[in-house]
Formats: C-alpha cells, structure tokens, sequence
RNA sequence: GGCCCCGUGGUGUAGCGGCCUAACAUGCCACCCUGUCACGGUGGAGAUCGCGGGUUCAAAUCCCGCCGGGGUCGCCA
C-alpha cells in the first residue's frame, strides 16, 4: 500500500505518529507563508498544513497543488494548536504537518465542483460519472447500497437460504416486457434473451430441491425509462417450497423491519405491514401502490348526490357511473388559478373535469357552513344540506376544499388516486422520515388486454389461483384471484411475488386461457410443464426492486442516484456512449445485416 | 408516439422587447498574505444567450421548426 493510514480515520489517538497517506486534494487555502490542505480519500477528510519552516521543499510542491491533484503525503500527526479545532470534521482534533509530499497525478480542472453540493446537468454528471461518484453524497448512495445488499445476505444467509447464480443468456419469451436480445454467432438466425427476472430458473431450483434460495440478480426490460425504471436493475429474487403467503410475507416484513432499524435507525415504520385488497386500495386510494404515508382517502358520494339537480352527478350515477371525492385540507383560499391547474390536472389524469367546493375562509365547525360561505362552480345546484353530506363524508371541515370527479368506476378512482397523490406532495403530507410498508393482496389472476380482448396475466403466468377460485377459471375468469402479493412503500411498488402454480395440468390450464395454443405450450414452456412432473414441491417467492428500496432510504428522488453508472432516458449509457454502432465484421459473425429503416 | 418543463461564460443562476458593450456567485489564471478550514485581498481572462427561420426600427427576451436534457401517459408478463 502507498498509505499507512486513511485520511478519515486519524483521531487523537494517532498524535506523534509518522503516518503516509494518499489521496485527492479536496481544497487548498494559501496564506503564503503557510499553506494547509484538505487531503481526501474514501474515508474522509484531514488537513494537512505545508510550514516552509519545517519542510521548504513540501512547501513549495504544495503551492503548486490544485484540486483533485493526487498525492502522497508523509507526516506526522499533531493536535491542532488551541482555539483551530474545527468541530465540523470528524480528524478536526488533529492535523498532518508534512514532512514529505509528492504529486502521483496532477488533475484537469473538474468540469463541475466536487466538494460543494450544487445541482448540476445530469448528462455532464453521467459523462463524468467517475467524478460525479467522488462527490460526497453520491458516494455516499453507493456505499449505503453496499450496506443494504450486505445486509440483505447477511440475513438471508442466517434464514437457511443460499445464493445461487442464474444465467444472464436465457431464452426469449414473448410475453412481458419488451426483451434484450443477444444473437447466436454459433446458431444463425436464433437469439439469446436477457433476463427479466430469473422467475422460471428460480422456480426449477426449487424442483431441483434448493428449498430456499436467493440472489441479488440483475434484470433488463427493453421499455422506456422513468425516475424508478431502468432498463437494467437489480431485484432480491427469492423463492421458497413448502410456504404458504404467510411464511413470504412475515420473512419480508421482518428483513425490511430490521434493515431499515439497522441502517437508519429515527425512520418511522409500522408494524405489522398492512395488507390491503386490491380492490380496497383502488376504492380509497386511486391506486394499486398508495402513500400511505398520509390518508385523504376517496370517498364514494354517489348515494347522496343520485338525485342531485346538479346534471353532471346525477347523470354519471344514472349511467353506472361513481361520483367520488377527496378532501384537500386547508385549501378553501385556492385562487381561481390554482383551481384551474388542478382541473386541468384532472383532465390530464382523463377525467372529464374537476368540482371543487371551497367550504369558506375561516376554521370552525362543518355545522356553521352557509351557501353563502361556499365557493363553488356548482354551488347553484347543489343543496347545502348536500355540500354539507359530502363535506361530512371526507370528514371535511371548513377552510377545507372538496375535490370531486364524477366517471366511470375505475377512471373515477385512478384520477382521484392521482390528484390524491399529487396534492399529498404539495401540502407536505408526507411525512419525509417514514417508510410507510404494506402488501397489496388479492389482485385478479387475470385481466382483459384492452386492445386484443385476450386474457393476460396480471402478474404472470405462473401465479397459482385461489384454491376456492380454481373452478371459476371455466366460468367466469375475471373473478379469479391470483395468490399474488405487492409489496408497496410510499407510493411506490418496491416488490411482487406470488405462489406459484407447481402441477403441469393447472399450469396447461392457465396457459390455455391465455390464448396459448399446444404447440405454442410446448414449445415455449414444455421444460416448466415438464419439469412439473419431476415432483415439483410447492413453492412461491417474490422479488424486490433494490435499486427503488435504497432510493427510498436514501431520500433520493430518482433510482439513477444509487446506481452507480445508469442510463439516461434514452436508454444510453453517457459514461462509455453505449450504444454504438459495431464493425460490418462482427455483423457478418453474427449473420446480420442491418434493415433500411 | 402524445403531453408538460428546462437549455445564458467551466459550474450554478439573474435578466423575459430598447437601460445588455449581458449581471451575480463560484471556478480558473497572476500577484499578495504564517492558523485557515466555503480562508482573505488586488487584478485578469472567460458567453456571438442550444441550432435554424420568422415577427419587429430593435430579440437572450415574442412566434414557428429542429436538436439536447428531464418528468409523465402509453409501455413495464
């Protein structure tokens, strides 16, 4: 090693040693006669000061340093004359007087600061990532996900499972996310596929007998990006035999549960998560994946505006429509242009538009309230026995703002799910230091694809139904419910999983329904229906999105801040200028020639 | 593919029809400075305001198109 010691690790302790360190300088301040320097290395920060009355030649390399220069420093450690600690650095006890310094690598100026916090373009950073990662916070993302995925194996290790490695060229299966593939130099005109997730291989490891495996496992869907998507991520991939939900779902809260008291300890989360029906959580929150970090739930107002005079409701409820609301607390003073935004809001989310009803300026009780106090584009057809009816079922109270859509069932509930969410952020609802946990359970096995009519997966096609639900798969599908669960935190779906189907003939029986010929069984998943008959145990698993988890922990707004190179929204990688084109040579290897577009 | 937001010295911002020969901070360069720690002081260099077109007597500023970046809908078994 170049270094005896790291800069951050010096402490009373080390005064009177003769240490060597290396490392970047962080910042130099030249008083002339005497020259000190913040010396900075992973571990932290010291200051070295250059005294020409104790070595005239450090002194003058020193005046010649610039930031992020690399050097070797030789000194010793001294406490720092009384009255120059500085208590905002954890070494500020002490300083290196040097004796001997050399310059390993000078530096260009950085194109941006490393040692100040300042936003800056996010494709110079990713350009430049290397220097972006010096920067304290970023590395200090990186490190926190060390610490996670550490923590994660530790755990899991001390549960009984091992970690086993999947392959990354697997096959391609139409079905899902768009795949990356990857051509065959050997097999002309055939392709490998990346992973999505390693849900096939994962459950052959259980058929294979494993019981209980895991692993940290890289996954690629060729879909368009967003601040919690990228088009290769990191899961927990997990998978068990012989559980039933329960044994999933009490692991998982017990591994988060002290993940999170281990690693950030003050973060608020409740126990035990909350598990909340698909449907429930679509009815109160708009959304399959709700905050629940705040409530503002949605309500169904529907039964006490049927016979409203006020067209637009009763009509939507004529026609098997729901008039639902929420209620915005404290907003009854929005101006008539922030009511505009949030109508225009809610046509953007597909609502038809947005009633609001301000209940007056003032605080007080929802008795008090007048026609003459609301403010409101329907206030002429309303009656003040039915703002107050409604006002009283989102538990409103006056100086509060009732938002309310009237639309079909579901449209009714996404959009107020939307606006829900969208005004929790800007109140401040949320509470910045709570991870708020909970499963969504109970979705349909199935769903209807809105453009081709066919029944597709609403999880995936290995997701075993309700055993009560199994006789409805010939009757009536839609009702079937999947032995699926989501694992969500605030606002985001961090996890999935289900139990899975593990008998060839049920499994043939789901794949029928979707369309599936036999042929097309066979041939795309005939080493599952196969391998099914090998006495597979039962078995389910789930996965969880790393890169999200440690994005929530970390307090960062976008996944791209705690992986270390990601891509832009464009799907390329700034860093090395992924992609690019490849020579006519290695085309020619793989037998293709490129398309005329 | 749709919608929304953003492009001004290296970096971050201000300026939003004439006062711009473009301001501020920081960074950079030079000199001065022996207890600073976002050190301080003096001086200096550095931008045809993303690109193209248009409106206007006059455009960083208004309009249109394009390019780049971000957010989002679609998409994400």
């Amino acid at each position: 090693m170049l270094k005896s010691h790291s800069c951050g690790e010096l402490r009373d302790e080390h005064i009177g040693d003769v240490v060597t360190l290396a490392g970047w300088v962080d910042r130099r301040r030249d008083h002339g006669g005497l020259i000190f320097i913040d010396l900075r290395d992973r571990e932290g920060i010291v200051q070295v000061a250059f005294d020409p009355e104790k070595s005239a030649s450090s002194h003058e390399v020193a005046g010649d340093l610039r930031n992020e220069y690399v050097v070797k420093i030789i000194g010793e450690v001294v406490r720092r004359p009384s009255g120059t600690e500085n208590s905002r650095l954890p070494t500020g006890q002490i300083e290196i007087t040097a004796r001997e310094v050399s310059i390993l690598n000078p530096s260009k100026t950085p194109p941006f600061y490393i040692n100040e916090e300042t936003d800056v373009d996010e494709s110079l950073r990713l350009k430049y990532r290397y220097l972006d990662l010096r920067r304290p916070r970023m590395k200090a993302n990186i490190l926190f996900r060390h610490k996670t995925v550490k923590f994660i194996r530790d755990f899991l290790d001390a549960a009984g499972f091992i970690e086993v490695e999947t392959p990354i060229l697997i096959k391609s299966t139409p079905e899902g996310a768009r795949d990356y593939l990857v051509p065959s130099r050997i097999h002309p005109g055939e392709f490998y596929a990346l992973p999505q997730s390693p849900q096939q291989l994962k459950q052959l490891l259980m058929v294979a007998g494993l019981e209980k495996y895991y692993q940290i496992a890289r996954c690629f869907r060729d879909e368009d990006t967003r601040a919690d998507r990228q088009p290769e991520f990191t899961q927990l991939d997990l998978e068990m035999s012989f559980i039933d939900e329960e044994d999933i779902l009490v692991l998982f809260e017990e591994l988060f549960t002290s993940l999170v008291e281990t690693l950030k300890p003050g973060t608020r989360v409740k126990r035990p998560f909350p598990r909340i029906g698909y449907a429930d959580a679509m009815d109160r929150y708009g959304s399959d994946k709700p905050d629940l970090r705040f409530g503002m739930e949605i309500k169904d107002l529907s039964d006490i505006v049927a016979q409203s005079d006020f067209s637009i409701f009763r009509n939507t409820v004529a026609d098997s429509g729901r008039v639902k609301g929420i209620c915005a607390p404290g907003c009854a003073h929005y101006s008539r242009r922030q009511l505009d935004e949030l109508n225009r809001l809610a046509q953007d989310f597909g609502a038809g538009g947005l009633v609001t009803i301000a209940l007056g300026d003032s605080t007080g009780k929802l008795d008090d309230l007048t026609m003459a106090m609301v403010k409101s584009t329907a206030a002429k057809y309303l009656t003040i026995d039915e703002i107050k009816r409604m006002a009283s079922s989102l538990q409103a109270g006056l100086g509060d703002l009732l938002l309310i859509v009237a639309a079909a069932p579901d449209l009714v509930n996404t959009v107020l799910g939307r606006l829900r969410q969208e005004l929790g952020n800007r109140l401040g609802l949320a509470d910045p230091d709570a991870l708020s946990f909970a499963y969504i359970v109970g979705f349909p096995l199935l769903r209807k694809d809105n453009a081709s009519g066919q029944w597709t997966s609403e999880h995936h096609p290995f997701t075993a139904p309700w055993p009560e639900d199994i006789p409805l798969l010939d009757t009536a599908p839609a009702k079937v419910r999947g032995r699926h669960y989501d694992m969500v935190c605030n606002g985001y779906e961090i996890g999935g999983g289900s139990l899975r189907i593990y008998t060839s003939e049920l499994q043939k029986k789901v794949f029928r329904l979707l369309g599936y010929t036999d042929e097309e069984i066979t041939e795309r998943f005939g080493h599952m229906l196969e391998a099914f008959e090998f006495g597979a145990p039962p078995h389910g698993g789930i996965a969880l999105g790393i890169d999200r988890i440690v994005m929530l922990m970390v307090g960062a707004e976008t996944i791209r801040e705690v992986i270390a190179f990601p891509k832009n929204q464009a799907a390329m990688d700034l860093t090395m200028n992924a992609p690019s084109p490849v020579t006519e040579e290695q085309l020619s290897d793989l037998h293709i020639s490129l398309r005329e577009e």
